[in-house]
DNA sequence: CGCCGCGGGTGACGGCTGTCATGGCCGGTG
DNA sequence: CACCGGCCATGACAGCCGTCACCCGCGGCG
């Protein structure tokens, strides 16, 4: 018997995975919850074998989860099952030590046999995208992606600056070369590109 | 009986709520699609009571979906269910004749009842939205919300307006009424607020 | 008829953006 | 020690952005 907890915003889906999951007879679902945080308590309330959790969550998302499961050496697979097909979130969830990362557009039956497979101990990773996780690094450093993030939301280099107390010259560098490193024309490409790669 | 057709372009997201609904002894689930024009194919062939539809999917959405049945006066209600809480959509959806609108956050047990509520000739929709939905309409006009959308993507005046065929002067002017209309201080927070609303 | 409102365009102004060259200040590393 | 590379700043320049006042042409309407 596998026993999981879900971990799923959406309330609906979080009850139609969990109908889907218990319709197996060797799968258990002890339970769900609906943001990282309550997630986190359940997991060690309930010990399950195996968590499944989404990555865009309130307050705590699945991919900080699977951190804090993998410094507290917790005896638990994660299989992380998300909309988002991002290079960089996949790239991320591995150094997290999760076990599986499946996304919403694969078929539902492959879901219960993702979880056999981890809970024997193996991998599953959706395979197009474990292609792409090595292909393209994010070529950004910190500071670029922290500039980039505040110039999506629509603020200035000179908002930005007075934030990160910097000058507002020295925003406009980083902009630049963020702009420069990602191939596009300005900060709002810039921002889209990142963005859809699963970098910020 | 409820017989209903499901449309959603997750396949795990469609394999769930499928799960989910045919654990009702008064539902029956005559088959899904995950586009809208293969829903608009099997919707004629299958003849459903009901049909539940999400909104975002390539080729044909939700709502244009819903609009074709009106045009066609097809005997069937249709039933949105969507991550997006955004008044916009709503009201579209409401122009377009659906009978119901329930957000995925909402919990799983209210979808089926809901499916009740609509086969009964009643409607269904999510009550704080409701609210929301009349409460600030769209003030944009068609060119203003045609630039903003390109805008959104990056392009400078000079592309809309090539694009567009009209001078990059008046793209600036729609641009500017724009940020006036919606109080914000650039095309980027004009472009974030107007597809928050549902505007885009 | 005159008079509006509306879609579209022009030109100018100040401020913001994107680029580049240059320089100072560390913290490594040979 | 000298040297380099990352981080931050400055200043200059061209071009784009956001705003405003004003213009034209056209269809409706009293």
């Amino acid at each position: 018997m596998i026993r999981v907890l879900l971990a799923e915003d959406q309330a609906m889906v979080r009850g139609a995975l969990s109908a889907l999951l218990n319709l197996e007879s060797d799968i258990e679902v002890l339970g769900s919850a609906a943001d990282g945080e309550a997630a986190w308590r359940e997991l060690q309330r309930l010990q399950p074998d195996v968590l499944v959790t989404d990555i865009e969550m309130p307050g705590l998302t699945g991919l900080e989860l699977a951190q804090r499961i993998q410094r507290h050496e917790l005896p638990m697979k994660v299989v992380i099952v998300t909309t988002f097909a991002r290079p960089g979130f996949l790239r991320r969830a591995l150094d997290a030590g999760v076990s599986g990362y499946l996304l919403k557009d694969a078929p539902a039956e492959n879901l219960a046999e993702a979880l056999r497979t981890v809970h024997r101990g193996g991998r599953a990773i959706d395979p197009q995208l474990a292609l792409e996780a090595w292909s393209d690094a994010d070529p950004l450093n910190d500071r670029e992606r922290q500039v980039l993030r505040l110039a999506g939301e629509g603020q200035s280099a000179g908002d930005i600056a007075a934030q990160l107390n910097l000058s507002h010259g020295t925003v406009r560098n980083y902009l630049s070369e963020a702009i420069g490193k990602l191939g596009v024309a300005n900060r709002i490409e810039a921002y889209r590109l990142a963005r859809q790669k699963g970098w910020l």
